[in-house]
DNA sequence: GTCTATATTACGATAGAC
DNA sequence: GTCTATCGTAATATAGAC
């Protein structure tokens, strides 16, 4: 959907995404109105539609973006040329990181799936499984390898997204542990999972 | 919430919360119309609030008794003087086998908690925290004696009820695996995390 | 026990003034 | 770019006939 050119619709395009995230992550996409994303900057409902065509193209554009972003993210960071061991341990890190980090977004793409029309659910989706299968093919190869043992990579790997995604529905900032160390302790558990033992230092 | 006395009553009442589940299950609380479920069962609207006194009560009502029998069905079966590992295992073939029978109630009650009131939610939380904390027993005496690798318990607790729940997300009755296979590949997940060794035979 | 009819409120979206 | 005003529709819930 495009931008408007104008001074103050910048900020506006800018914080109308911000709210409708803040509101749809906590209260629901078919629960939160038009009107109260504009309340929530301080503007008409009607000013809504200058920066989106509709609801239903605000849902999407949200998780598209998000997905996006996801995919490049790991892209940034993912470690070439390492071995599967590595490769697990650096996309455990990296999930639990991120998904932490935007913990709006990652309750959108989701929970709200089922309120995408059926065209953009095939577009979010396959953006969703190109993700899944960074870390099944991790686990392929690994397996390929004999390092891990992973009879069914494809159910192993929704097992562990599953896993590590649920930390973002209790963590909280002022928690007793900081995010590296709830990284490790996921990662300690993804490790097993997959037939790895702890390393050298236990 | 009381239920009514006549004839037709006690059938059109058990109409009332199936199509109430299957349709919350699918498209969400709060975007199923008491209209919509009404339809659903061949009555006018109207006639819904003979069975409950709102929208809201209905779903309290939904997840309130899906937690009670879940918590009801686990008594039945917990194994009494068993090892931490023997529990587990118990506990991981249960939880798998009962949410994938009752996926639309599991659903519900993940999905739904935020379109609780503030009292509700109470409520549903503590029975959830309940559940939770089975689990969470098992993993602290398996700590403790020593069979476990569970530095953080409640964590661990929290990562694997969520792997194990995801299956309900993707499991299809006409899949390649059955529900034995899949709890079995759960299993040595599970086991694998609280850094137990794979069984004798492998 | 269920219906029709309705009160009341809110929704998504649009039109036109400024 | 935003506002006010509004259209058309649909929501929850209730009242009263049958």
């Amino acid at each position: 959907m495009a931008r408007k050119i104008g001074s103050n619709g910048e900020r506006t395009a800018g914080a109308v995404r911000r709210a409708a995230i803040q509101l749809i992550a906590r209260y629901g996409f078919a629960a939160v109105s038009m009107r109260q994303i504009a309340a929530e900057i301080g503007v008409q409902a009607g000013a809504l539609y200058l920066y989106t065509p509709d609801k239903q193209s605000l849902l999407r554009d949200i998780m598209e973006d998000h997905l996006e972003r996801l995919l490049a993210a790991w892209d940034a960071v993912a470690p070439s040329g390492a071995s599967p061991e590595e490769r697990l341990e650096a996309f455990v890190r990296f999930h639990v990181r991120y998904h932490i980090d935007r913990r709006d977004e990652v309750a959108i793409a989701y929970m709200e799936l089922r309120n995408l029309t059926p065209e953009n659910f095939r577009t979010i989706e396959a953006q969703r499984r190109a993700y899944e299968d960074i870390l099944c093919d991790i686990l392929r190869d690994g397996a390929a390898a004999g390092t891990f043992d992973v009879p069914e990579p494809r159910i192993a790997t929704r097992g562990l997204i599953a896993m590590l995604t649920g930390v973002t529905t209790w963590f909280r900032r002022d928690g007793p542990l900081d995010i590296d160390e709830i990284a490790e302790t996921y990662l300690a558990m993804a490790r097993g999972a997959v037939g790895l033992r702890a390393p050298a230092l236990a």
